[in-house]
DNA sequence: AGTAGTATCGCAAGTAGTAGCAATAGCGTA
DNA sequence: TACGCTATTGCTACTACTTGCGATACTACT
């Protein structure tokens, strides 16, 4: 199914911007910002509003071609849905981001499906804590 | 230790507006937003800043009497530090809020700690996904 | 009590989005 | 090709913070 299909399958329309946004989003490094992506459309179409390619970004999420994850409180990064799926390690102390396969998360996946009848999307929010390299630091320099 | 004791240890001082913040959180209920708090506190003292209140909710949480957890992708909820820990499970179709006790992400916290030398603050993000009852309805109405 | 040093303050401007609104433009149908 | 419905757009204002700056006021020291 293409593009134009899929989105009207959804009541959606085809539009430059929606498309704009999607290539930039292909072209576009891993976990990258909507600032970013609007910047980018903009130097060749300055016409178009930056709350367009966020409200777009929220289209083609609901589409299923696009997904955003949480790395830190501030910033959203939105990806192509159709890279592997992953977790992230967010360090508190050094700010160093890891990523680990959800494989290892599946554990806590599947005792939240058990005790709690609750699907998690454990890739969605970052885990915060500790790395290991700030862990074996003494107190905190 | 008291207050000002623990805040001259980090360099910090005693401030009306920051024992203010301390009062309010106390008084607040739990996951309470900063907003919240400087309404409050501006009820009585129109001159204090919400940038204030922002900035002493963070020093608060240096001094380990306050945190922060983020239970959407929009608003961050504050608490006092010495309520007993617990996850959360945010359901992203009904927006249904669910505490999980530590002990249940505690398998995860162990793997992660093992396999990566990472230990996380499970608390610090909900955990979003679907929840038993959105899970057992058909397709999403 | 008086003073120096600097943490903290109020204020204003900036950031990363979100939301309401009237104008525009896709899309199905004729 | 023309027409009507309404999804989408650009624009503006708003939310929830964050940051820079010069003024203020805690603290330590005398
Ligand atoms: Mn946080
Ligand atoms: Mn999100
Ligand atoms: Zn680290
Ligand atoms: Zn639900």
């Amino acid at each position: 199914m293409d593009l134009v299909t899929a989105l009207h399958a959804q009541g959606k329309r085809l539009t430059l911007q929606r498309s704009l946004v999607l290539e930039a989003i292909r072209r576009s490094r891993h976990h990258t910002t909507a600032e970013e992506i609007a910047r980018r459309i903009r130097e060749q179409h300055p016409q178009i509003d930056p709350s367009t390619v966020y409200r777009n970004l929220e289209a083609l999420e609901e589409l299923g071609l696009v997904t955003h994850t949480h790395l830190n409180d501030r910033i959203t990064r939105w990806h192509r849905a159709d890279v592997e799926r992953h977790g992230h390690l967010v360090c508190r102390a050094c700010g160093s981001e890891q990523e680990v396969p959800m494989a290892s998360l599946e554990p806590l996946a599947a005792r939240l499906r058990r005790d709690q009848g609750f699907e998690p999307d454990l890739a969605h929010s970052a885990i915060v804590g500790i790395c290991r390299t700030c862990r074996s630091v003494p107190s905190g320099r």
